[in-house]
DNA sequence: AAGCGGGACAACCGCAGTCTA
DNA sequence: ATAGACTGCGGTTGTCCCGCT
């Protein structure tokens, strides 16, 4: 029957995490990398739900995140991708290197939604607000799609009404397939409020890919691990350490730090 | 100086799809 | 084939911090 259950309930530590907890994850992850996220609270020391250990890594200590407010450029970028997918964040975390999807997901909800509403436009459908009817305003929605025309049934962009019906795979094809096509003629159809479109694919394409590791930011998440770039930790895939890396870790472990 | 309210963000919860014994 | 664990995701909540009164 099934597998062994990922944790046991009881026991386990929840709320924010110390500094000793972080520093015995990444320990671990460094020396084993990420896998078999059920193992890794026993192993690594912590009295921690393994689901609750994988989001500690991916969304705080992950070497790759970058860390601080979004840039003008990637808070475009982000607008621009919900309005096409919505509040699938993780796809939209996907195209923003160094992000994560719960922090794309709080700066929207903390800053852009209420930007946007500023500047009249309605941060679920990414149009312009007006004041209408509710009958007309869900005939509006649908409308939208026609009066583009260039859009068929098939390839209308998921719009938060309508992402329900687009799988995953559906919407990433659309949004790869759009970004390959958007200099060419069926641009015009998805964004109507959007100028930042065009600029894009040069961002991505100008983008480091996170494996290369090259871009860590090391000093805001694991401070204590900071020497370690001296060693060149940074230029490796994070799923890959040596034993040198791993020295190097135990070293700056062994200096107390934090 | 203290209390209050809002902003920001880390972390948790629950669901759905996938995987495996 | 199936039960149940694992993983990923999006929504929500909790907590801390800061500015204002």
């Amino acid at each position: 029957m099934g597998r062994q259950p990922c944790c046991d309930k009881l026991g386990v530590k929840k709320g924010p995490w110390t500094a000793d907890e972080d520093k015995k994850l990444i320990n671990f992850i460094l020396t084993n990398g990420q896998c078999c996220w059920r193992a890794v609270p026993k192993l690594a020391g912590l009295r921690r739900c393994g689901k609750s250990c994988r989001l500690r890594w991916t969304n705080y200590l992950r070497p790759d995140l970058k860390r601080g407010l979004l840039t003008d450029t990637e808070e475009q970028l982000v607008i621009d991708l919900h309005a096409r997918l919505g509040n699938r964040w993780s796809k939209i975390a996907a195209r923003l290197p160094g992000r994560t999807d719960n922090e794309i997901k709080n700066h929207w909800n903390t800053h852009i939604k209420k930007k946007l509403i500023k500047m009249g436009i309605d941060p679920v459908t990414h149009e312009p607000i007006q004041k209408q009817p509710e009958n007309e305003k869900n005939q509006s929605s649908s409308t939208k799609t026609e009066n583009n025309t260039v859009l068929d049934s098939s390839s209308s962009p998921p719009m938060m009404e309508n992402s329900s019906s687009v799988t995953t795979d559906e919407s990433s094809f659309l949004l790869d397939n759009n970004l390959s096509s958007s200099n060419n003629n069926n641009e015009s159809s998805f964004i109507t409020n959007t100028s930042f479109w065009i600029d894009e694919e040069a961002l991505w394409n100008n983008s480091p890919p996170i494996s290369n590791g090259a871009n860590f930011l090391w000093e805001e998440n694991c401070s204590w691990l900071l020497d370690c770039e001296d060693f060149g930790i940074h230029d490796f895939g994070f799923d890959c350490f040596n034993d040198f890396e791993i020295k190097a870790i135990n070293t700056t472990e062994m200096e107390g730090k934090h």
